[in-house]
DNA sequence: GAGTGGTCTAGACCACGTT
DNA sequence: ACGTGGTCTAGACCACTCA
């Protein structure tokens, strides 16, 4: 029995021992640090889910025998850091990797505002083979590994809008080609069918010409400007889980970037 | 004599009994809260500088009466919010505001990595006059307002990569057209002479064509893609210092976009 | 009313940089 | 040696949520 059973949504329990008192004595990591570091560790090992709730602050100090002001600084760096959030008179929640949203906020509509609600997507193509020597090298793959290759068309409004081409590593998601993913995003599929939550990604974009292909696929004429997006998404750990190469309609999308 | 007269180098005073004490009893607004808007004000209004010293931890603590703790909560948030930063054992500093490395970072040379070390700009016109209608719109300036129009053309190693046209309020930078800006970045000399320290840009991007004009400019054939980047760049307090209208070779420049 | 996180205090000791 | 920020404690009270 863990000695978290009368929690309320029972999470996992943490070894002091073998995570706290081993270093504390001999190094000079705050305890603060130490204590985040093993509550992110139970957050990326995936012990501790998505909107599971953490121990009590309470629980923390008796745990880790530290102070309440330890705990807190601890769990602060972990708000802060987006792991994690609190509601007063709640508890401490694990936050899940919105890393959707960032995405789907960095470019917009460009006309047409408003959530589309009738968006959608039709697969073109969705093949299991082996890797091209580019695509190993920008997945980080050995020689001979597998991937997912998966090309689709993206719908606003009955409008064609983009012209995508995954690359996925077939070790990280068998199986893909039998997942519904016209009416479901990539990404929620990653993460809820293969344990595959994306938490970082890396776009580089240029302005290029449409060339035949994908202009009669987005349905406008080749030379019309649009984007290239490549982008690389990354998983717990520093893994990449895909690798895109996207055309984007210039005359439906633009992006919006914020500096600071 | 200020109250810090003993400071080493002598920040401005603080009124307390301004600042705080007139909100803490009535209203529930956190004291910490409190004194990081005090803070907040002391730096955004200019009357703490760049590099310039704080006031210690034992000094704020005396000065509002209340607790390091308090205190050290207060300046956490604004390192966090990156407007000071702390080294120990020496003091706690204002940061500059260093929006341009963010807008530097944002979009890299294609193939040429490495710094510019002979980038420049030629000065194709630089011009006060009255601001059009959609210009006083996007500057958010009352009808009548005059306006710096400032066409620059951009140089690395010798070759043009970008066309720039900007436009400014007049009112915050009077005198602009005699300043150098070929040798010195626009952002420098608003900083340096008009105490206009810029701290948020928004930027949108699209994929065009070159028209005749810019390719002629930038030394491509008409019709090649270029990005077009319109960015409005903001001061303290909102107050929207530049709007922007950039075109910038497709060949030599890619958006690099980290999501989150 | 019980339990959660949010705020604040007063004091201690330490690590680091300057003098 | 002194002053700075960094860490940690033990305790108090408050604000919010939920049964």
């Amino acid at each position: 029995m863990s000695i978290y059973g009368s929690r309320r949504s029972d999470p996992q329990p943490l070894d002091r021992t073998a995570g706290l008192s081993a270093l504390t004595g001999t190094t000079g990591i705050p305890l603060h640090y130490q204590i985040k570091e093993a509550l992110t560790l139970q957050i990326q090992s995936g012990r501790w889910k998505a909107d599971q709730e953490l121990p009590t602050e309470e629980e923390l100090c008796r745990h880790y025998a530290v102070s309440r002001g330890t705990v807190r600084r601890a769990i602060a760096d972990l708000v802060q850091q987006g792991l994690v959030h609190r509601k007063q008179g709640r508890g401490t929640y694990v936050s899940s990797p919105k890393l959707e949203g960032s995405i789907l906020g960095s470019y917009k509509m460009y006309r047409d505002q408003g959530v589309p609600h009738d968006a959608g997507a039709r697969v073109l193509r969705c093949e299991r083979h082996l890797a091209s020597e580019e695509i190993c090298r920008v997945l980080d793959l050995g020689p001979g590994s597998e991937v997912y290759e998966l090309e689709r068309l993206r719908f606003v409004r009955g409008v064609s809008v983009s012209l995508q081409l995954s690359h996925l590593p077939a070790e990280l998601c068998p199986g893909l080609e039998s997942e519904d993913l016209v009416h479901r995003h990539l990404y929620d599929v990653l993460r809820e069918k293969f344990d595959l939550p994306l938490v970082r990604a890396e776009e580089y974009v240029e302005p290029v010409l449409a060339d035949a292909y994908v202009a009669g696929r987005l349905g406008i004429a080749a030379g019309a400007p649009v984007f290239l997006v490549e982008r690389h998404s990354y998983t717990f750990g520093g893994r990449i889980a895909e690798f895109r190469r996207a055309t984007m309609r210039g005359d439906v999308y633009r992006y919006r970037i914020d500096l600071r």
